[in-house]
DNA sequence: ATCCGAAGTATACGTTGTATACTAGCGAGG
DNA sequence: CCTCGCTAGTATACAACGTATACTTCGGAT
């Protein structure tokens, strides 16, 4: 399984799902994203970008399992969980990152 | 000015830069992104990663000042410096992903 | 029956990531 | 000197990613 970089968006996506406790609904990653990264991001963008991370095996997901029903009707909801290789991914990433960021505490540390 | 988000490549670039004392080379930047993120680009790929970040005013740039002169001739070197904004948006990007990976060790430590 | 809101889908398009092919200039060897 | 080979940078092209807008669905309220 070759394990192709991801997209500065796409890793935030990812990071977002596995907060809400390793699984969750679109709705929840959107404010998620909010809260934890200042960005407010239509529902289009989320689902392509959802769709890509699937297409890379990166995320799985079912419909609810009718526990939780809207409550003004609508699609039924997807739930999202991140897959192994997705985590995978996070973990190569976030050395990459961390490594680079080593020694620059003093440049890069808020003012 | 606004901060526009930047992408992941454009990021490590950026840090890679800084990495090596604040300013530097292509050539350098090149071989810190394969030893810290094991990523092997292009000379293509690199430039026209630079040309975009200095189109953001993220980096500056400079012909090397005579001191270090090519072994074997060619065009003469850029030297790349990040800017403050550049420094501003890694930053906010680093600022992000910590938020989003906090309590998150547990499945992310390297394995 | 109609309106409203919630969740997801379709589509379009600008930006970013990346390679390949090409230009330019210095030193070495014949 | 002329050409070969290396080095640094430029031009161009295209795939992948980021993102919005507009549209479909379906339940509850009126």
């Amino acid at each position: 399984m070759t394990i192709s970089y991801i997209g500065e968006f796409e890793q935030m996506v990812l990071l977002a799902v596995l907060q809400q406790g390793e699984e969750a609904y679109a709705i929840d990653v959107r404010k998620e994203l909010d809260r934890s990264a200042g960005r407010s991001v239509s529902r289009g963008a989320l689902y392509r970008t959802f769709d890509r991370l699937e297409a890379k095996g990166y995320v799985e997901w079912e419909l609810e399992d009718g526990n939780r029903i809207p409550e003004r009707g609508g699609h039924p909801m997807r739930k999202f969980r991140v897959t192994e290789a997705g985590v995978e991914a996070l973990r190569i990433s976030r050395t990459a990152l961390v490594k680079l960021w080593r020694g620059l505490d003093a440049v890069l540390d808020e003012s």
